[in-house]
DNA sequence: TGTACATCAGTGAACGCGCGTTCACTGATGTAC
DNA sequence: TGTACATCAGTGAACGCGCGTTCACTGATGTAC
């Protein structure tokens, strides 16, 4: 949102093309995309698109960056405005959940789907520098999620035996699932209630209610 | 397993070529799986394949069905192991979970993804009939898991508010979602650790600890 | 301020290969009498 | 048991279209002096 009129023309250009062609691969995954149907979206010849990228593994890539930069700056927002409201980890956290749950609930029509779960169900599509960004963005999520835990678990004792690791893993899974679930029942409202129930997850272990 | 011995010669390549359909579709997606691929490894020609399938599209509908075939039978033996283990709705169904979850955990080289969640992100590449069978078979999920939900719920009271669908729901989410973080993290074992933590979660609202 | 040159953001035409699909045909196996 | 015919499970060759990629070129904008 923030640099939207500051762009210049070719980066104009380069981000329409971004967002025709994520919109395409969350619908048909990344081989059944052609680059025919991107450039007539987008109004530009084929060649205009290779003065852009260099072949289509390059727009995979930067389909994905964008998308794990975006990701990032959404949660960093979710977590500064949590953080805000309250100085006690558990709360801030249950905090955050609540956000994302209203987020992810408030999308016109519903959410579009998760780059990174589409990648992976194609990734023998790919080159092995963008298998690893997959990678590395599900253990970075991980690892951040896994920092608000022992944050937590540091104040609060826990009602049951819990591994962090897999606590934060399971908001990944519930939020991949949730969308998957959300896609195929077309009910947009699944994915915000699946995220609330993993925030009574962690209330539950935490809190005891 | 059961009648493996006793298909007949058409069937049994019908069989392979699905074996070798799916398994290239959960690594580069029904549009980036060609037929020539398919029937080379199968060592068939090309009209060959087409004796078994009138198009690619009917490859689609024919894996599908399968696997939603086997996927029930493979929770039926489960459902049907853990009644015949305990006869309380609840510790029959967390019997189930942990049984669920050990088989998840013991294949090989781990899950090899979940055809339904891959549809979905290609969904704009099948006909309609396929849409719809991705959706009720989550449809049929969220009925199945809802029964057992609705039969715990009936004796045990819950230690916090829930909506059993979401409830029922969760273990399709986490599973999906599970089984993507798996993969792209190249760890087999988080997809099982995950089933057990939803487990925790039912245990946590129907027990307590 | 005017001119020369460089960079930006593309165009247009052609390429060869791989794709899904069709069609006429065929040898092996099964069935009827 | 032998023969006629039907079905099964494919083969082989050809099809046209769409795909990703390349290459030589170009008008508009920016920069140096």
């Amino acid at each position: 949102m923030a640099n939207v009129q500051t762009l210049s023309k070719g980066e104009q250009t380069r981000e329409r093309i971004l967002d025709i062609a994520q919109d395409a691969v969350l619908h048909k995954g990344f081989a059944g995309t052609s680059l025919d149907e991107i450039i007539a979206e987008a109004g530009i010849t084929k060649s205009g698109f290779f003065y852009h990228f260099k072949d289509k593994n390059d727009l995979a890539k930067a389909l994905l960056q964008r998308y794990l930069d975006t990701e990032w700056s959404v949660f960093d927002a979710l977590f500064k405005q949590a953080d805000e409201l309250s100085e006690d980890p558990l709360h801030s956290f249950l905090i955050f959940l609540k956000l994302f749950a209203e987020v992810m609930g408030d999308l016109p029509n519903g959410h579009p789907g998760c780059l990174v779960s589409s990648y992976v169900y194609s990734d023998h599509m790919f080159s092995r520098d963008v298998r690893e960004m997959t990678t590395e963005g599900h253990r970075i999520w991980r690892r951040r999620f896994r920092e608000r835990l022992d944050r937590i678990a540091a104040r609060y004792p826990s009602r049951i035996e819990v591994n962090l690791d897999d606590m934060a893993d399971m908001l990944s899974a519930v939020a991949d699932g949730g969308i998957i679930l959300s896609k195929s029942l077309s009910e947009p409202g699944v994915l915000s209630r699946q995220i609330m129930q993993y925030r009574a997850f962690v209330r539950l272990v935490f809190l005891g209610n």
